[in-house]
Parts: structure tokens; C-alpha cells; sequence
RNA sequence: GCCCGGAUGGCGGAAUCGGUAGACGCGGAGGCCUCAAAAGCCUUUGCCGGCAACGGCGUGCGGGUUCGAGUCCCGCUCCGGGCACCA
């Protein structure tokens, strides 16, 4: 037999100590059939939730997965010995995009395409050994889960956390729909039809999250979560403080009139330095402070602005400072409050309707775009901060002493800042202000293969939300699913006629789903009572197992995934359909690293995937899951490479050696006083068990099997000494060798465990071993004797040595003496028993 | 541009608190077994010099702190990730 894989061919030539593949079936089938993984939610023992995030069914599951659910097996398995009652609960984010791609390409209905992936990905699972309480398995495509998502959606709606309102979004004239973000090209193009993208105004549903964004911000600092991905979420929420203010526009006569423009600025202190002030091309007030004399060129670049897509604007931010910035003058100037100077008044796009106010006032000084854009239109530039004797930029943003600022002048800037808001409020021109980066979360999508948002909307009663016990809405089947990339729910006269829950009378269906991100903001709650009948989740369920204790996930939804879900705790609870819980939903998180080959990551669209199932055939799911556990740190990033199938070929060796170490060796007879070597072998076990137990707490994962591999090695070498092995000595080293592999690999350490064991119940009902801390202390250690910091002798001692010995032992010492070459030592450091440092 | 990671033998990686650099594995070399091979087993393997004992060098680069630095500090280079005109 041969298999490819990487394009690089191999033969199947591993001659194996068992038959691997009628273990790993015997077990699966064993670990289903006996439900060993279930867990009740009356469960006496302590409570542990350990969950990966519940997989996209793309099919077979990929390396990236095998990772992932490799982790959390070892958490629950580990978990469960350790004398947990463990929640190890799957499911499958089963709505999205390429299901209906598929469908638009071979007519298949996205639910029959859907569920054989979900089956190709379940029985991949299986055999990878990863086990679940797959009765409470949760699939967001589920009618019932829908029901529960619309009924969420609906009280959203009442309490004022889901709202419509318009958007600009992606338009493609040639589809006639509305394109996600990823469906435009990187040139702006669609990719489908290949048509200039543009920006359009739609009536779109969003989630009010930024209401929470304080709390989601301030709330981090209490997780257990990866700092880089605390960072990343603290940068996309990206708090500002700063103040808003009024700006008067300037009457014809040159004095304030009564119209104002309202401004956003995180440097009140640099307001002295205002020597423009600028409008974004979206902005209301464009058209009314535009003068006639102006109008043409104003209108062009309103035009262009609006013709630009997202895309674009990102290019345009990627070339950099140096991007030119394109503005035009209004004709209009307002007053700057602080000094009462008119400065003009711009329209320019690198200013966004989107923060802020969508106006700023322009400090060409202090801020590198403002200086940037005065640079190419000519416009004054005044310091308001001293910059350093050295410095020769533009800009400049650092402290220094205030200047060219009245009442600010000497002032530094923190200061400054709290006294410009200060004059300001006092003024009654404006007030202090803290801005966020996050907008809302715009959940509507013009797609079929989601769950679809429950209002109709009435001529007479406006958007009224559909009656729960009507729910859930569902989409209906009988669909032709066009290339032309339009939902089909669109076009589906029955479901869209509807009549309306208020006064009866004809009504329209919404025809938008909901992001998928929806769905995944709650299903680990789902989780906890999957049975529950009365709502979304059970009360008394999620107050016994929430918050979960181990989220395990790709640190690609760091940001989104994780952040919608933070809020939906929060919104669940605060519509009350939550009880009070904790109000973080994943008490520790933690984000595995990628798979990764030639540098970019392993993924179906990239045709980089290496299928796990040809291993399960070639070394089995042992072999593999010990080589994503060995292979390095789980939060770091893999690189697939031509040696990697060597690497999983060198574990399935390892539990070949195992396995025959264990059972095909003449069992040990010798009994009676143990020798010294025994003992050896016994204080390396105790080592081992402590050193792995550690490990695995502190998700050390390559290193627990290194340990591992050090006492099999070990085990071996004993096996073979004069006079044989001590029995009680190979027995206590066996076992607890069997029961560290148990969550790693585990059906080849059940399977040697039972037929050592007859009868016995097996090693994974066993409790994780304890060590003796007798037998982890060292007898005797190694000192290290340096001479100026290089090492020049080692001595064996005792741990127990005083420094007053080790010292001298050191000084006798000939190479050390050598060494010295007769200089008398200035100064010992003595460390015992570890190290003495001999100073000359 | 800003913010976060990372860089250790031929390769993946280890070194948990500033104290023996290279655990464990892959690959290589030599040997045993075999008619031969595969598998398995044993020995060896950071680099340079040396028959050897041993000596020198060595954790991306340049400095620094320290008796002692892969680890701490300052300044860089390269690689990866996130954000990206957010006022």
C-alpha cells in the first residue's frame, strides 16, 4: 500500500506490534456503547466544562482539528480521572456560506450537503478517539435551536438591543445582492460576476454592543486568557477619551452664526493649534455649508468617496503616511472657540462618518494625517507642544511643555487636557467624551442558509416581531437556489406573504438570516441542557456548569467569536433569560496555534490540507494524536513539512516499543528485598508521574510526553537487567506509565491495561496516579564547580550538602585547582547543592 | 504606521525562579541480527582543533547589568500574527 501525502509519496511499510486499527475500533465502539463520557447534570462529583469550539462541518476533519479536539480529549479524559464529573460536550456550526455555494453549484439543498459533511466530520471524530456525551450534540441548523435563536433575537428586540437601521454594504449591480466582505475581490471586484463592487444604503439589523463596550473592555483584566489575545480584544473595542465640541460655523458678516459643526478629539490641549477643520464626504452638513463657488468640486469628491469600496479605502490605508488625502475646501470657515480665529472648513475622506462625530477639527502640529493633508494643501501649521531640541518630524504627539495655547501655555499635557474639558464644560461648548472603535453588529444577511430573523413587517404596525409560539420561522424547502447569488427567500412569494400578528392584515416576511456569529454566541449554554423545553437554556443547568473552565480554540476568532459571545452573556442575562451567572461565559481560554505549511496556513481553500484519515489508517489515531501532543508547544504555530510524516512514524515506533515492553516480555518473578537499581527505577517513576502531572497542568503537552518516553526507555532497559526485573518495581512502573499515556493515547493504553488487568475496570476509570515525595528527592545530585563562570569539574554530592562542604569540596577539587593555575580565589559563590562559582 | 508574538544543533523542540545549554524525538554515521532486505536491537552524533586526555567556540546581531545571561536591560535585524486614515 501507498499513500501521499504533501505531494510526496510513501510507502506503507511499518511493520506494527498490534493490530492498530482493530484497537482503536474496539475501543471507540467500547467508549460509545458503554457511554463512559456521559455525564448527568445530577452528577455528585465536582463539576468541570471543558469545551473546543464546535467545528464549521466542512467535511472530514483536517490536521487543524485533529489539534484541537487532540487537546481537549487529553483535558477531558485527564479531567475525568482526576475525579471530575467533566461536560464534554460537540456540536456543529452547521449554517454558513459554502454549503450554499454548493447549493447554487449542484442544486443540492445546503441541509443535505450540510449533514453528510456533518456525518464525514462525526465519524472522523470517532476515529480519532475524541469522546463526547453526544446525546446533548447541538447543530445550529436544528429547528429547535432556531427557535431558541429567534426567541433570543425577539427579546433583543424588545429590550432595545436589536434594532434596524440603514448600513452601507457591499452591493453588486450585476448580482443584485449584497456581498459579505469576503466576497469582494481584492481589486473591488465581485467574485462571482466580476463587477465593480459598490457601496450601497440598506435597512440592515444590528446588535447593540457597544452599550457593553465599557464592561467587555474592563472585564478582561480578570481573565485567564492569553495576553496577545486580551490585547487584541482591548484594540478592536479601542476606548478613546477625549472631548466632543461645538465649532461655529461663520456667518456671512464674519461672526458666529447659529449653525455649528460638532467635533471629536482625543487632544482638547491642542485646540490652539486647530488650523482647519474637516467634514467627512458622508457628513450631513456637507451639502448645507457647501458656497456655490465650491459646489462642483465638493459634489466629485462626495461622489467618489461614495463610489469607493471598503476594499479600496484598506488599499489606500495599506500604501501608508504617504497616502495622498483627498480633499476639497467648502467655501465655509467656523470659529476655533479657544482663540476665536475662523479657520476653513474642509470635505476629505480620511476623515470617517463612522467615529466620532464624522467632523475634527484639523491640529496639523500634533497629528501626522492633519499635518500630512496641510501639507499638500497648503494649510498653517502652529505647535501647541514644545517638541525636543533633537527633533526634526512633522508631527509631533509626544509630551512636552505646552505653547502658542493662552491659558494652557506652560502647562504639560495631561493637564492641559483636563483643563482645556474643563473650560469647555464651563463654557457650555462641549462636554468630555469617550469614544469606542467598535461599531454595532450588523447580523443581517441576505442569505438563505441561516437562521432567518423573525419579523414581518406591516403596513400598518411597522416591524413587528413574529409570536413565539410561532416559532421557529423556517425557511422553506421547495427553492431553486439561482447563480445569480440573490437568497432564494427572496423570491419565494409564500414565504414572503404573511399576515401580521397585530391586526391580521397582509404583512411581509423579513427575508435577511442572521450571521452565523449568532448562532455560536450561545450554544455552549445550549450545551448544558440541550432537552430544555421552556426557553433557550436551562436555569438550573447553566448555574451548575457555567462559566466554562477550558475553552480550547483556533486564535483565529480571538476577536469575533469571542468578543460576541462576552456579549451574549451579558445580553442573556440582562433580558433575563440568563439567570445571575457569572458574566463571563470562558473562564480560561486557550488558543491553539496554527497548522501551518511552507509558511501560510493549512486550509482547504489554500489545497494545502493533509487528511488525517490516511494516518489513522498508516500509524492510527494514537500515533498521531501523541505527534500534534509532542511535536511542540500547543500555542504555537506548526510547520508541516517533509519530515513531519517521519516524526508520526517515530510515535507509532514509541507505543510499537510499549506495547511490546509491556506484554511480550517474560513477566518479572523476582520478588523480596528491592535493590538499588530497583529503586532507582522506582524514584524515576515517581518523577515521572509528578513531572507529566505538572505538565499537563500547565498545558505543557511535548514535554509530558518527552517524560513519557524517558521512563518507557527506562522501563525497557529494566526489563532486561541481570537477574531480571523486580515484579512489585516493573508492576508500579507499568501501571503508572499506562495511566499517564491514558489521555494521550488512549486506546493502546486501555487495551494494554486490560489485558494486564483482566476483569479490572480499565484505565480510564482509574484515578490519575499520585506520587510519593520521598521517592521525587534526589539522593544524590550533581554539583557544577566553575572557575570565573566556566564550568571545570562536576561532583556527585548529597542534596542535604552545607555550603561550608560544598565549598571545600569545590577548592580540592584538581581540575579545579588546574584551573586556577595556583591563584588564590577572591571570592566562592556557593549555591549548594548545585553550584559553586570559583572567582580568581 | 501602531500593537502583540517569535528566532536555540542538519530538523521539530527542551531548559518552569539568573545557576550543567541541547531533555525527548526526527535525521545521519557505525555495528548486531539476516542468504539478503524490512522490522528490531546496540553504539554514536552541537561546531572547530586533537590519536587521546583535553582545549576553544556556541542560543539572530551589537552593547550593558551580574560571580554567572538562551533567560534581565538598551539598541537593531529578520520572520509570523492582529489592527489599520478611529481624530
Amino acid at each position: 500500500m501507498a499513500g501521499t501525502a504533501a505531494g510526496v509519496h510513501y510507502d506503507l511499510v511499518m511493520a506494527r506490534a498490534y493490530d492498530v486499527a482493530a484497537v482503536e475500533r474496539k475501543w471507540q465502539d467500547r467508549w460509545r456503547v458503554e457511554r463512559t463520557y456521559e455525564v448527568e447534570n445530577d452528577d455528585p462529583r465536582p463539576l468541570f466544562y471543558s469545551l473546543c469550539m464546535y467545528p464549521y462541518p466542512s467535511g472530514p476533519a483536517h490536521q487543524g482539528h485533529v489539534r484541537n479536539y487532540t487537546f481537549g480529549d487529553l483535558v477531558v479524559r485527564h479531567r475525568t480521572m482526576n475525579g471530575y464529573a467533566v461536560l464534554s460536550p460537540i456540536g456543529f456550526d452547521s449554517f454558513g456560506l459554502p454549503a450554499e455555494n454548493a447549493a447554487i453549484q449542484t442544486g443540492t439543498h445546503p441541509r443535505v450537503f450540510t449533514e453528510a459533511r456533518i456525518a464525514e466530520l462525526k465519524d472522523s471524530l470517532s476515529r480519532l478517539g475524541a469522546v463526547y456525551d453526544w446525546r446533548r450534540e447541538v447543530r445550529s441548523h436544528d429547528p429547535e435551536y432556531m427557535r431558541w435563536n429567534q426567541a433570543i433575537f425577539l427579546r433583543f428586540l424588545d429590550a432595545g438591543l436589536a434594532y434596524r437601521a440603514s448600513a452601507k454594504v457591499n452591493w453588486c449591480p450585476g448580482c443584485q445582492t449584497v456581498l459579505a466582505n469576503e466576497q469582494v475581490l481584492s481589486d473591488g471586484r465581485c467574485e462571482r460576476s466580476g463587477d465593480p463592487v459598490e457601496k450601497r444604503d440598506l435597512e440592515q439589523w444590528f446588535f447593540r454592543i457597544t452599550s457593553y463596550a465599557d464592561e467587555l473592555l474592563a472585564a478582561l483584566d480578570g481573565l485567564q486568557w492569553p495576553d496577545r489575545v486580551k490585547t487584541m480584544q482591548r484594540n478592536w473595542i479601542g476606548r478613546s477619551e477625549g472631548a466632543e465640541f461645538d465649532l461655529a460655523v461663520q456667518g456671512s458678516d464674519g461672526s458666529p452664526s447659529d449653525l455649528s459643526i460638532r467635533v471629536f478629539t482625543t487632544r482638547p490641549d491642542t485646540s490652539f493649534g486647530m488650523t482647519y477643520a474637516v467634514l467627512a464626504p458622508e457628513h450631513p452638513m456637507v451639502e448645507q455649508l457647501t458656497t456655490d463657488e465650491h459646489k462642483a468640486a465638493v459634489e466629485a469628491l462626495v461622489r467618489q468617496a461614495d463610489a469607493s469600496s471598503e476594499l479600496e479605502r484598506m488599499r489606500a490605508a495599506e500604501a501608508g503616511p504617504e497616502l495622498e488625502k483627498r480633499g476639497v475646501f467648502t467655501g465655509s470657515s467656523v470659529i476655533n472657540p479657544f482663540n476665536r480665529e475662523p479657520v476653513p472648513v474642509y470635505v476629505a475622506d480620511y476623515v470617517l462618518m463612522g467615529y466620532g462625530t464624522g467632523a475634527i477639527m484639523a491640529v496639523p502640529a500634533e497629528d501626522e494625517r492633519d499635518f500630512a493633508f496641510a501639507q499638500t494643501y497648503g494649510l498653517p501649521v502652529v505647535r501647541t507642544v514644545q517638541p525636543p531640541e533633537a527633533f526634526e518630524g512633522g508631527a509631533y504627539s509626544g509630551e512636552g511643555e505646552k505653547i502658542n495655547s493662552g491659558f494652557l501655555n506652560g502647562l504639560d499635557v495631561a493637564t492641559a487636557k483636563e483643563r482645556a474639558i474643563e473650560w469647555l464644560e464651563k463654557e457650555g461648548i462641549g462636554t468630555r467624551k469617550v469614544n469606542y472603535r467598535l461599531r454595532d453588529w450588523l447580523v443581517s444577511r441576505q442569505r438563505f442558509w441561516g437562521c432567518p430573523i423573525p419579523v414581518v413587517y406591516c403596513p400598518d404596525h411597522g416591524i413587528v416581531g413574529v409570536p413565539e409560539e410561532q416559532l421557529p420561522v423556517l425557511a422553506p424547502d421547495d427553492v431553486e437556489f439561482l447563480p445569480s447569488g440573490q437568497s432564494p427567500l427572496a423570491l419565494h412569494e409564500e414565504f414572503l406573504q404573511t399576515t401580521c400578528p397585530i391586526c391580521g392584515g397582509p404583512a411581509r416576511r423579513e427575508t435577511d438570516t442572521m450571521d452565523t456569529f449568532v448562532d455560536s454566541s450561545w450554544y455552549f449554554l445550549r450545551f448544558c441542557d440541550p432537552w430544555w423545553h421552556d426557553g433557550p437554556v436551562d436555569a438550573v443547568a447553566v448555574r451548575r456548569w457555567m462559566p466554562v473552565d477550558e475553552y480550547i480554540g483556533g486564535v483565529e476568532h480571538a476577536i469575533l467569536h469571542l468578543l460576541y459571545a462576552r456579549f451574549f452573556q451579558r445580553a442573556l442575562i440582562d433580558v433575563g433569560l440568563l439567570p445571575e451567572i457569572e458574566r463571563e461565559p470562558f473562564r480560561h481560554y486557550f488558543a491553539q496555534g496554527m497548522i501551518r505549511m511552507a509558511g501560510s496556513k493549512m486550509s482547504k481553500s489554500k489545497g494545502n490540507l493533509i487528511a488525517p484519515s490516511s494516518y489513522y489508517e498508516r500509524v492510527g489515531a494514537d500515533a498521531l494524536r501523541l505527534f500534534h501532543l509532542f511535536v511542540g508547544p500547543p500555542e504555537e504555530d506548526f510547520d508541516w513539512s517533509d519530515q513531519t510524516d517521519e516524526i508520526i512514524d517515530g510515535c507509532g515506533r514509541f507505543l510499537d516499543r510499549l506495547w511490546r515492553s509491556l506484554l511480550e516480555a517474560p513477566a518479572p518473578e523476582r520478588s523480596g528485598e528491592p535493590t538499588a537499581a530497583d529503586l532507582e527505577v522506582r524514584r524515576l517513576v515517581h518523577r515521572t508521574v509528578m513531572a507529566v502531572s505538572e505538565d499537563i497542568e500547565r498545558w505543557s503537552f511535548n514535554t509530558a510526553v518527552a517524560h513519557c518516553q524517558e521512563l518507557s526507555n527506562s522501563l525497557v532497559r529494566y526489563g532486561r537487567i541481570d537477574g531480571g526485573p523486580h515484579e512489585e518495581v516493573f508492576v508500579e512502573a507499568a501501571d503508572s506509565l499506562l495511566l499517564l499515556l491514558a489521555p494521550m493515547t488512549p486506546h493502546v493504553s486501555a487495551e494494554i491495561w486490560e489485558r494486564r488487568h483482566l476483569g479490572q475496570p480499565g484505565v480510564h476509570l482509574q484515578h490519575w496516579p499520585s506520587f510519593d515525595p520521598a521517592l521525587v528527592v534526589e539522593d544524590h545530585v550533581t554539583m557544577v564547580v566553575q572557575v570565573n563562570g566556566k564550568v571545570r569539574d562536576r561532583i556527585e554530592v548529597a542534596p542535604s550538602i552545607a555550603a561550608a562542604e560544598a565549598e571545600e569540596l569545590a577548592l580540592s577539587s584538581d581540575r579545579v585547582r588546574s584551573a586556577l593555575g595556583g591563584a588564590t580565589p577572591s571570592r566562592v559563590i556557593v549555591r549548594p547543592p548545585s553550584l559553586v562559582n570559583v572567582v580568581p
